[in-house]
DNA sequence: GGTGGCTTGCGTCAATGGTT
DNA sequence: AACCATTGACGCAAGCCACC
């Protein structure tokens, strides 16, 4: 961090450099963020010991500015003038206010701890090159496909961490499991999470028949689902949950026996028929998710259960991704917490140190006194 | 043993700001 | 505008511990 081994002052860089009165006297140029200046006064010892300290003059607290600004405490080097101003040393102070203006993350506040204070703080990593080979997922067949059984579902296993870009995500809902599976529950989850109600999620049995009919045959063939070929319900692989609001997920299986999930507005009849749809699949999609966009939708009823449809699919598609990202900021946030202990355990230390230096040339001039 | 309180970690959603 | 990264908030589950 800028600043470190010199007389430091935690501050946002608003500090006039040479007005007397008004340290806000640059403040028209500043962020709007930054309208929220504390003008708490103290100062800082650097937490790096063997430091040179740059400032001849000891600084009185009312001449040291602390300024926050959203949430971040940037360090800056200061120098007192001749006339006994503050003058500030950082040369690029156009660049601190720039991030400064943004929203803080622990990535970077622990990088700019580490970099610049104890050479043993480890530098919060950039992504992992393993993660970009990582290839894979393994998914594990619907339980009510592969049994007769009356527990619906299926699991999803994520042992690796598969790039987004080649995630073949399946989605299935919420699984009423039996007790001995339970101790699994963390690795099960479905469409919306399993504090959601899922009594409105239905199984179609094996028997049942689901036609999905494309409103341009062509449709089917783009997007990478040339290969799609339903298996219908006399194969027994035809599964579907109706979701909330209408939607309803449908599981088939491809050509090559991997599974697949659609995502459908669906009200099936008394008769099990199923209004047609277009299947389509998005580039935006990740690889394994089609949807599919019900035609001639025009009742508010119909456009709220379209913009929940959507809605789900837009939290299908994030909630991996988010999932790695939860990981990583709490990974940050307890980087960067033991890093601010760190710094506390080491600002106390110097804290008695200088305590006992001062004690010590107290005594001293006592003692010359006292003999002259 | 079991029960309740506390802590920790996880997944999810929403909000926000930056980037394309 | 759409997308993406980051993070706070929330709920849940598991583990731990003291107490009964």
């Amino acid at each position: 961090m800028p600043g470190f081994g010199g007389k430091q002052l935690e501050m946002d860089g608003s500090i006039d450099d040479k007005s007397e009165d008004s340290p806000s006297s640059s403040g028209s140029s500043q962020p709007q963020n930054l309208s929220t200046v504390v003008h708490t006064i103290t100062a800082v010892p650097t937490a790096i010991p063997n430091q040179p300290v740059q400032v001849q003059s000891v600084i009185q607290p009312t001449q040291q500015s602390v300024i926050q600004a959203a949430g971040q405490i940037q360090t800056v080097q200061v120098e007192e003038d001749g006339e006994g101003h503050l003058v500030r040393t950082d040369p690029d102070i156009e660049k601190r206010r720039e991030i400064l203006s943004r929203r803080p993350s622990y990535r970077k506040i622990l990088n700019e701890l580490s970099s610049a204070e104890a050479p043993g703080i480890a530098k919060i990593e950039e992504d992992k090159e393993e993660e970009a080979a990582i290839t894979s997922i393994q998914t594990t067949i619907p339980s009510y496909v592969q049994t007769s059984g009356q527990y619906g579902g299926y699991c999803i296993k994520e042992p690796t961490e598969p790039p987004s870009h080649q995630l073949p995500i399946i989605y299935g809902p919420p699984v009423p499991l039996p007790p001995a599976r339970m101790q699994d529950s963390s690795k099960v989850r479905g469409i919306g999470d399993a504090s959601q109600d899922s009594s409105s999620y239905k199984k179609v049995t094996a028997g049942q028949t689901i036609q999905i009919a494309a409103a341009n045959q062509n449709e089917l063939t783009t997007q990478g689902l040339q290969t799609i070929t339903m298996t219908n319900a006399g194969q027994g692989a035809v599964t579907a949950a109706a979701m909330p609001a209408g939607t309803t997920i449908v599981q088939y299986t491809q050509g090559d026996g991997s599974q697949q999930f659609v995502t459908v507005p669906v009200s099936i009849s008394p008769a099990g028929e199923v209004q047609a749809y277009q299947i389509r699949a998005p580039s935006s999609l990740p690889a394994g998710v089609v949807m599919a966009t019900p035609t001639g939708i025009t009742s508010p009823q119909q456009l709220a259960e379209e913009s929940a449809r959507k809605r789900e699919l837009r939290l299908m598609k994030n909630r991996y991704k988010n999932r790695e990202a939860a990981r990583e900021c709490r990974r940050r946030k307890k980087e960067y917490v033991k890093c601010l202990e760190t710094r506390v355990a080491v600002l106390e230390q110097q804290n008695k140190t200088l305590i006992e230096e001062l004690k010590s040339l107290k005594e001293l001039y006592c003692h010359k006194a006292e003999t002259e």
